[in-house]
DNA sequence: AAACCGCATTCATTTATACGAATGATTTCT
DNA sequence: AGAAATCATTCGTATAAATGAATGCGGTTT
């Protein structure tokens, strides 16, 4: 069936984008066709084309493709439609800085995580999630985050095609949830202990519009590093940073993530 | 001949974005087709597959395209590639808040100006720029601002083929911009007065790293407020968010805007 | 030095997309 | 209230792009 909302040649242009976009050192031509599965001849007049619009750049040295200043200049046009976004992102990074992991933005997107911004760390950690990528949102502390605000009969809405899981510790029923979500409310923050990836941990605090939650940030550690002292430290910058995010949204006109 | 470096679907997703990122009150999609030169039933499918994977979304009101969180996303994998973009974000927002005019940032490629990001102001001007497009660097302020660091044999390679005009104020031989250019070395910024557009004066001024000018930034405004007050209070606030970017870059890995 | 690997690039054919005209739905003007 | 304008949407056909196999190129191994 003709799907006009599965356009190919623009699925195959966001894929790139998005591909490269989570890609710091680069990727190959042949690494990209394997990664979005379009063929290399399909891929290779695309990449041209964003080359010459400076979209991405040829590594001087590997030939490797990287996020190029025209990817930039939409970021610009993206923080003009979207000023919060750069506000939002010094927090992550004074986050990032005090803590030496990375620090991830999101919004709920149906029963989804849409990953919005990503500041890295030195010390790098594997995940599973990229800006652009989607999760689901009861496996990620942004997700629970973002989910606590809701009731039971909504979350049936939301998880009617059922709870998705990663690994043993995932929530894969509505109780299960919901007994996680209280302790969200309760605790103010959000946690993600092994429930997506099997090594990694993520705490997340909600950000508020005028009590609303519109997006919410978190921290991403291995499992090893998460030890008590490491939580009280993240925890701490979390809830600093969303002092200041929410004091500043609140003087801004309501954000709109309106799904459809 | 087919040149694989226009490959038409793609330049079609970049104009529609590029377009519809600095249109902050959106566009509907008569609007977009005019304004891009493709036909409605050509844009339509790209839209319903931009809109499914939250690239824009549709004003609930009136039916026009809007920038939207996938769009965002984007923006957010920018500024992980470039981080210093944020910053320099701030620093414009800063002197639109000052003046009440709009602010630009650039970058040199090859003869032309490339827009980076924009920070629009209350009182609106129409401005032949906007993000992601190019502009002859001899007849903008950021393009002198950048041009000046260039010798007379540079500029001659710049311009092998000739320096395009815009009004009959603009330089349009290498030895007028060379004079130009000698002044903007004086005085420590560049200025565009009617070269452009025929109402519109704009200020720029370079930003370095580690002495190397990497981008500048702008401010645009209309020639009946472009009285000797407005500019002083201008050129103020450049110098001022200058010298604040240049001290951020100078602690940054060196950025890279190669040409190819 | 010859054979090999990983890479970008080209080519002919199949296949999917783009276009302009026509339709239907909604709003704005008189 | 009626007419005109504006908008999204669909359809058949002309056209442009996608595909996989084949080619060429630089560096590395046998």
């Amino acid at each position: 069936m003709p799907d006009s909302s599965r356009h190919q040649p623009t699925i195959r242009v966001l894929d790139v984008l998005e591909r490269l976009a989570s890609a710091p050192q680069g990727l190959s031509l042949t690494a990209l066709a394997a990664d979005t599965g379009f063929s290399k001849s399909t891929l290779f007049p695309i990449m041209k084309t964003l080359l010459a619009r400076r979209y991405i750049r040829l590594a001087p040295d590997t030939l490797r493709y990287l996020w190029g200043v025209g990817g930039i200049a939409l970021a610009g046009a993206g923080m003009a439609a979207a000023p919060w976004l750069s506000a939002i992102n010094d927090e992550m990074r004074a986050v990032v800085q005090g803590c030496g992991e990375v620090c991830q933005m999101g919004v709920l997107e149906g029963r989804d995580i849409l990953y919005v911004a990503k500041v890295e760390a030195k010390r790098q950690v594997r995940l599973l999630s990229q800006v652009g990528k989607r999760l689901p949102a009861n496996c990620t502390a942004l997700g629970k985050a973002l989910l606590a605000q809701f009731d039971r009969a909504r979350l049936e809405e939301i998880f009617a095609d059922g709870l998705p899981g990663f690994t043993e510790r995932s929530s894969v029923t509505l109780d299960d949830l919901e007994a996680r979500l209280e302790e969200v409310r309760r605790l103010g923050y959000a946690e993600d202990d092994r429930e997506l990836h099997e090594e990694t941990v993520c705490l997340a605090v909600a950000l508020r519009q005028r009590g609303r939650p519109v997006a919410a940030i978190s921290v991403s550690l291995p499992v090893f590093r998460a030890n008590g002292e490491a939580r009280e430290a993240i925890l701490g910058l979390l809830f600093a940073a969303r002092e200041r995010v929410e004091a500043m949204l609140d003087g801004l006109p309501e954000l709109n993530f309106a799904e459809d």
